[in-house]
RNA sequence: GGAGAGGUGGCUGAGCGGCUGAAAGCAACGGUUUGCUAAACCGUCGUACUGGGUCACACCGGUACCGGGGGUUCGAAUCCCCCCCUCUCCGCCA
């Protein structure tokens, strides 16, 4: 969300940025309607002081031990005059509040609008972002690690995973439909590995590990900004209003919602391994084969929460990014980063670099990390706030960035890692996690 | 799922129809005192929206908010209804 003052003063600034980043949100009409929500509120505060002061009269009148009251009857007031004057007013009242009445109903319904309206407001992109229309105009800054050259002909993920016994897609699409898969054996090893190796080495870098909960209230879809607009690429549970997270970001940035935090509490790094449910709706026939694209899966989140001060949510930016590269090189798998520009940027999005790890079935890099930075967008949904060495209370920065999902990243993990005798090397550092350094086939 | 108790400011906790946005204590912040720390004393100390003010702060005013929503009343933290949440006991259960 962003303020409203800033709407106010500069609009064409917000029309900007909404056309920039292909996102819909009628700036125009939110202006006025903003406009009429407080001339509403101005007019019912000026009745409402009215009525409160009036009442207060009534009080006096009613009370022959008030002040006013003995000081009226000193000054020669009939006990019957007065009680005269409280009538008079309590009619009078009875008429503000005739007024106050469809105010009441028209200040609710106007600011329902502009709440809803509030919450299609993009986040304007840094200055820095490249201009774009989709993910086709993202900007390469760089690439690491050799894509190595094979010289036998290599196995997808999906035969691997058939022949090795690891992965059983069939069964997974029986039992769940599509977009569905098993892990088995080694396979379900191996994913346990990686989510494990990625948490140490975010624990080892000071975030606090989390466990946190998967189904949440839609407030705190809302608060992170994956609704309204992403509503249906969520799971619901409608019986209980409740909703399951496509990420673990959701309640890790909501962790300290509705709260005022001190200053020196920030920065906050948490990381949380969790189960992530994602409808993928709109995506009929967008990679349909293996485990790319699917409906559920575990990741490995990292989120902080930091003073608003932009410089440092730069900073903070990088080193999230960092922490990833630095599992990827863990996991010895080639990969480039890219930033990501206007028209891929999601509505609260001020700037975002995505890591893309080779993928030799795809023959190209498939995404595999998303590094964002929001500025104050979230904490303003979620009333994230923070009191300064000033006192002032302000709202905190997010960010966050995937540290390993998982199974996406055994694609390029087993397809890379594959052999010419049809095992699979277990990098370095995952073998602690197997207790064993390769994959084999099954014995015949 | 059944029975009971309860939700008030950062925390504890009073208020139970009108001068209460809310006592008191703790915590926090500023100051005095002090060789340092501590203690003592004085002061400040909710949030949101909004009007005025300022280059911007400061500052001055209004309204709303005592779990959420509705109702009664001239007036609700206080009375009534619905919902949510927490706790205790019982049942069920990974």
């Amino acid at each position: 969300m962003i303020d409203i003052k800033t709407i106010r003063d500069d609009p064409q600034r917000i029309k900007d940025a909404a056309r920039l980043k292909n996102v819909a949100c009628d700036v125009d009409h939110l202006v006025e309607v903003d406009a009429r929500r407080r001339a509403i509120q101005q007019e019912l505060d000026a009745l409402r002081t009215k009525s409160r002061e009036g009442g207060q009269q009534i009080a006096l009148c009613r009370n022959p031990k008030s002040d006013w009251h003995k000081r009226a009857v000193e000054n020669g007031r009939s006990a019957e005059d007065i009680k005269t004057e409280s009538d008079r007013i309590q009619q009078e009242l009875n008429e503000v509040k005739v007024r106050i009445k469809p105010l009441e109903e028209e200040d609710r319904t106007v600011n329902e609008e502009f709440d809803g309206l509030m919450l299609t407001v993009p986040q304007p992109a840094a200055a820095e972002v490249p201009e774009g229309k989709d993910d086709t105009e993202n900007i390469e800054l760089r690439t690491v690690g050799d894509i190595p050259d094979f010289d036998f002909e290599l196995k997808d993920h999906v035969t691997l995973g058939a022949d090795l016994d690891i992965i059983d897609i069939e069964r997974g699409v029986k039992l769940a439909g599509s977009r569905n898969y098993i892990l088995k054996g080694d396979g379900a090893l191996l994913h346990q590995a990686v989510l494990r190796l990625a948490q140490d080495m975010m624990i080892a870098r000071g975030f606090v590990p989390m466990s946190v909960p998967v189904l949440v209230r839609e407030e705190v879809m809302t608060g992170t900004g994956y609704f309204p607009t992403g509503r249906d690429q969520a799971y619901l549970c409608e019986r209980d209003e409740k909703a399951l997270v496509g990420t673990a970001e959701v309640p890790l940035t909501a962790y300290h919602s509705d709260e005022i935090l001190n200053e020196n509490q920030l920065p906050l790094k948490y990381c949380a391994m969790s189960t992530c449910f994602r409808r993928e709706a709109g995506a009929a026939g967008k990679d349909t084969t293996g485990l790319y694209r699917i409906h559920l899966f575990d990741k490995v989140e990292q989120v902080i929460v930091c003073r608003n001060d932009e410089e440092l949510s730069k900073k903070f930016h990088a080193e999230i990014l960092q922490n990833a590269e630095d599992v990827l090189r863990a996991l010895e798998l080639p990969y480039r980063v890219v930033n990501v520009c206007t028209g891929d940027l999601g509505q609260g999005q001020v700037q975002k670099f995505d890591i893309e790890t080779w993928m030799p079935s795809r023959d190209s890099y498939g995404e595999t990390h998303s590094a964002s930075r929001f500025y104050e967008f979230q904490a303003r949904r979620l009333m994230l706030r923070y009191r300064d060495a000033g006192k002032k209370v302000r709202y905190c920065h997010t960010l966050n960035n995937t540290v390993i999902a998982s199974p996406r990243i055994l694609i390029p993990l087993l397809e890379l890692h594959q052999n010419a005798d049809g095992t699979v090397t277990i990098p370095e550092s995952l073998r602690k996690y197997m207790n064993k350094d390769r994959i084999q086939p099954p014995a015949a």
